[in-house]
DNA sequence: ATTGCTTTGATAGTAAAACTATTATAATTA
DNA sequence: TAATTATAATAGTTTTACTATCAAAGCAAT
């Protein structure tokens, strides 16, 4: 486990200032990350944030126009982060099979990851991902946000998890739409089975992670495996290549 | 396309007294899904719904004690009526695979659905639960709320469509939650179309209700397809069966 | 050492949101 | 007709979400 000094690409139009690069704005990540945990996103006020890190409002505000973006920053700093985490581990991986697994390992599991950053507590960032995640993009600001790239992110990662499932099937229809299903799926479905257990089969025990880690991997493999009709086109593809290389050769 | 004068049963806690039975409170539900519609939850304020329609906050205190409530409620008619309209179009459907099919179709598309209640607009309720839906749940008085039953009837209606799922493939191992996935997924892809396109594969253009119903079709019968290895141990049951009416009659 | 610049802290203030309370009046019901 | 209940009108409180101002601290260049 390596203790990263790295300073994540966020974007910049969600802060007025870097908080990476000072103590005051580290302080605040930190400090806002415990507080949003502690008593969630609704309840979260500038004011209690200065209390609790002993500051005003007013620094705060130095640093972030709202608590809106505030919450956007954490949430891409958290996608620019499991991002990373999975290139560091799809590296020593050529199998897209398996490059599909470390993925769904990566995103369901913080402790499975293998980078830390100091001033940010990643479980409890995850915890905030899962209960606060959707509230992100679900806002009448929505279309105004994403032209201004506030989800560029999150899209990346998508679209990274995309091409995986069309490395192990080119015919498959919704790349995209499974690839948000999965990162939805993951924060749901821990969620669930905290708060609302009948909308899951996940059980709240001390296995969590893991249970919700094997039911993505059913759903992911169940629906990329080709049907009978892809499966026949792939293999006359794959005669065609294996033609088309005799013929180069 | 029948008028419906019936009165969906909604959790009483939800609100102070039953809008659902004088005519300010069906002015409340109809004006606060329109302007819920125009401005957004996070805008939206009972001032601003007062003087909308020519009343006061004082009066739609009366009703709701918040305007999350007032959202919870507005969404458990939504769930409510769902179950009944998903209730008729069963009752002539025989063939697990084909309520299936009239449950996917009812829960994406609002136009499809053969009732009316006449002081609600449910294509724009319908948009509202595709925006605001999961703000329900997400937030720190959820297990509160939950032991008060406030997610009954969404928890109810995950139920009914993992029923059917067990129907169509008794082993599959996760049938609540693809029964919530299904939900969830409808909402999303529907939202994502329209404002985060890179997030789905479904284009926004006329159809994409006809687009999210393909995709959700796609998944969930490629997903409850039994396995070769369920398929065996369902066709010795079925064996065991017809032996054991055999032997009865 | 002094000047200037930036960051932070301390304080104050505003507008709107999220309620609560009171009283008068209109509509129902007994 | 009296009693009850629902609604409107008004006013007030507390909290949230900011903005503005100014002083002090720190540091960098002259």
């Amino acid at each position: 486990m390596q203790l990263l000094a790295i300073e994540l690409d966020v974007n910049e139009k969600l802060c007025i200032r870097n908080p990476q690069r000072t103590d005051l704005g580290r302080k605040i990540l930190k400090n806002s990350i415990l507080l949003l945990n502690e008593i969630g996103f609704e309840r979260f006020t500038f004011k209690k944030l200065a209390q609790q890190m002993d500051s005003t409002e007013a620094s705060i505000y130095r640093y972030f126009e709202s608590k809106h973006l505030l919450l956007l920053y954490l949430l891409n700093w958290y996608w620019e982060w499991i991002k990373f985490s999975i290139g560091l581990r799809l590296m020593n991986i050529s199998k897209p099979q398996e490059k599909l697994r470390a993925v769904i390992s990566t995103i369901v599991d913080t402790a499975k990851r293998n980078a830390k950053v100091d001033f940010i507590d990643e479980d409890i960032l995850h915890r905030i991902v899962v209960v606060e995640g959707t509230k992100a993009y679900h806002s009448k600001e929505v279309d105004e946000q994403n032209k201004e790239g506030f989800f560029l992110s999150y899209k990346s990662l998508c679209q990274k998890i995309a091409d995986i499932l069309l490395e192990i099937n080119p015919l498959f229809p919704y790349p995209r739409a499974m690839a948000s299903n999965l990162l939805e799926m993951a924060n749901n479905h821990i969620y669930f089975a905290q708060h609302l257990p009948r909308l899951t089969d996940i059980e709240n025990d001390s296995n969590v992670m893991q249970k919700v880690e094997d039911l993505l991997l059913f759903f992911a493999f169940k629906l990329i495996n080709p049907t009978g009709e892809e499966s026949a086109v792939l293999k006359k593809d794959e005669k065609k290549k294996r033609m088309l290389i005799q013929d180069i050769s």
